[in-house]
DNA sequence: ATGAAAGCGCTAACAC
DNA sequence: GTGTTAGCGCTTTCAT
């Protein structure tokens, strides 16, 4: 049981079949060099042996891995675990392995993975970074070593780097400019860190949308914080504490909706007859089950798509490579009021 | 712009300070052979210069890889991304780098990725199997190579693996013995395929509280399918159209209840009201607000922390393995008919 | 405490 | 078509 058993390697081949390594190397990636007949002979053997190729020397030897490394703040939300998955299926069908590290919205745990990555030498990093990164230095190192970059719905301003985002800031606009038009005065925007680009922009789109109509911005109904569920209700607490109760609330993404919910039900407002809700982002099963909330739909799967066609194209073509930033469209949906039996299990 | 950037080696700081490599990679390593001011100097040079060390160099000599493979059936769904997440701060807590592959379901996938992983020449292999998953043949291969090997709630039947599950059994017991004890007699069961585990186990719990009871099983209020929104939604289909409407359903999983919610929607039929509903597993914002369904609680998070602990310890007393199987407890959660005003957004 | 030699398993470049 | 020669960048003996 357990015997140390030694993976079999090229030379193994090579001396059963008396032919070179090299021969072996080849024919196993199909490489035109070898004739079919020695080819299929190898790959028989390799599958009956079962040879399994060992890919740290490969990827040593090649200067290459197929590896592309992704970056996200968190797995269990179902925005991210969703643009996960579409990277995952996207680079499978190309080929490529994925090498996904978590920074939990610590910016230091992402430097240190994204340290690790380049060690692996990865072809390229998908990123979205933290709500906290502000150190672009390590960002500008992987620009340097020309490894290729794209950033993914929270992006940096660095030049020359791929972005996949959303319309931010049209997609706030469009709630905004729906609650407006539907009467409502007392607006509230929970929103995020303004240093991060989905929180800037969509708050810009909230502004935006409310000048549009001159209707004044009440500073206390506008917040800035984190992107989680607690950040919603803390946001909303703070709210209601400095005494106004919105009519409508804007929220900067679906857990922070989530969190400002739970508060709603602690203060016994009810939503969405006391207070209308929209955010950006959704629940995972709207396919099935109307919301309470309205949403911005942001497509995730599509960011993680596009995302990974990108870097394919960056690292396939490295001379023609120009920064391009994709800004895929987003559409409000509204749910709320007309549905107002509308449970979400 | 984006000049040819040769990495920093070993060789490279060698030079500088007038050393072998061998001194600097021990001095790197804290390595007891070096003094402690050389290591101090071969840091600060290291730092200075950016060095990163090149992990596949090192693990390729080492034949260690610090790296554990991770295979689930799916991402984007709150029960894995919750486990997938613990995996993962768990090995970073250890400074274990994880490889996370992804099956969706399909057995031919899940194949490739182990063979991929071992190719990786990961240190160990964490899997939860895909619902399809019948041939035992790569996970045999595995365990002959003398890797370590940890099943997480979806298990094969493989003698010396450790398996980290919760109590599937149980759990299904309390759930419907809790529906029995309130009166119900048409109880339903959408279950998952009776070849996997938890399928099989949940059923088992289900008949075993019906049999307690000598409530007869009818066949025409039990499905077997996969685990999945739509295999609820056609399970409940299904059970409807033979004309049976339970009072009681069980649901073998979190999705497949919001599967069969969104069919009885369709039905006219409404939750709890009309049928009140228990499965396994639950949504990711059941601290913030109340649930329509019942549920029983699967610590996710630990089921991924006990794998973790498990594989380090496996790795790092090989001599004094064996097998190990962790049980978590469940807890059933009733939230349903005494909160019927609950949404969830 | 430090270093020289050997090699991890593979591929690239160039012969033949 | 096939093989030879050199590494890829690191870690391991094993000397010194």
């Amino acid at each position: 049981m357990n015997k140390k058993f030694r993976p079999i390697k090229l030379d193994d081949l090579a001396k059963q079949l008396k032919v070179s390594k090299v021969t072996i190397s080849k024919a196993l990636r199909g490489h035109p060099d070898i004739s079919p007949e020695t080819t299929e002979k190898v790959k028989q053997l390799a599958d009956k042996l079962g040879y399994m190729p060992n890919i740290l020397a490969r990827n040593l030897s090649s200067r290459k891995s197929n590896t592309i490394g992704l970056v996200v703040p968190k797995i269990a939300h179902i925005f991210f675990s969703t643009v996960i998955e579409a990277v995952y299926d996207k680079a499978f069908e190309n080929n490529y392995e994925i090498v996904l590290t978590v920074s939990q919205e610590h910016a230091e745990r992402e430097r240190k993975h994204i340290q690790s990555l380049l060690s692996m030498r990865v072809d390229g990093l998908i990123v979205s970074v933290t709500q906290e990164t502000k150190d672009l230095s390590i960002y500008e190192r992987v620009i340097q070593q020309g490894v290729p970059l794209v950033f993914i719905d929270r992006v940096l301003p660095i030049k020359g780097v791929s972005t996949v985002t959303v319309d931010d800031r049209g997609g706030a606009f469009s709630a905004v400019d729906y609650a407006i038009k539907k009467g409502y005065k007392k607006i509230a925007h929970l929103g995020g860190y303004h240093h991060i680009n989905i929180g800037r922009l969509r708050y810009e789109g909230f502004i935006e949308a409310m000048n549009k109509y001159r209707i004044p911005v009440n500073p206390n109904l506008v917040t800035e914080g984190g992107f989680s569920e607690e950040d919603g209700y803390n946001g909303f607490m703070k709210i209601f504490k400095k005494g106004s109760v919105p009519e409508y609330v804007f929220a900067v993404t679906y857990p922070v909706a989530l969190g400002m919910y739970a508060a709603a039900l602690e203060l016994g407002l009810k939503i969405p007859q006391d207070i209308e809700v929209t955010c950006f982002g959704k629940n995972s099963f709207d396919r099935y089950i109307p919301s309470v909330f309205n949403f911005i739909n942001q497509p995730a799967k599509d960011i993680g798509t596009e995302a990974v066609k990108l870097m394919l194209d960056q690292i396939n073509n490295p001379k023609e490579f120009e920064a391009k930033q994709i800004v895929l469209k987003t559409q409000l949906v509204i749910k709320g009021l007309e549905n107002n039996k509308s449970f979400i299990p």
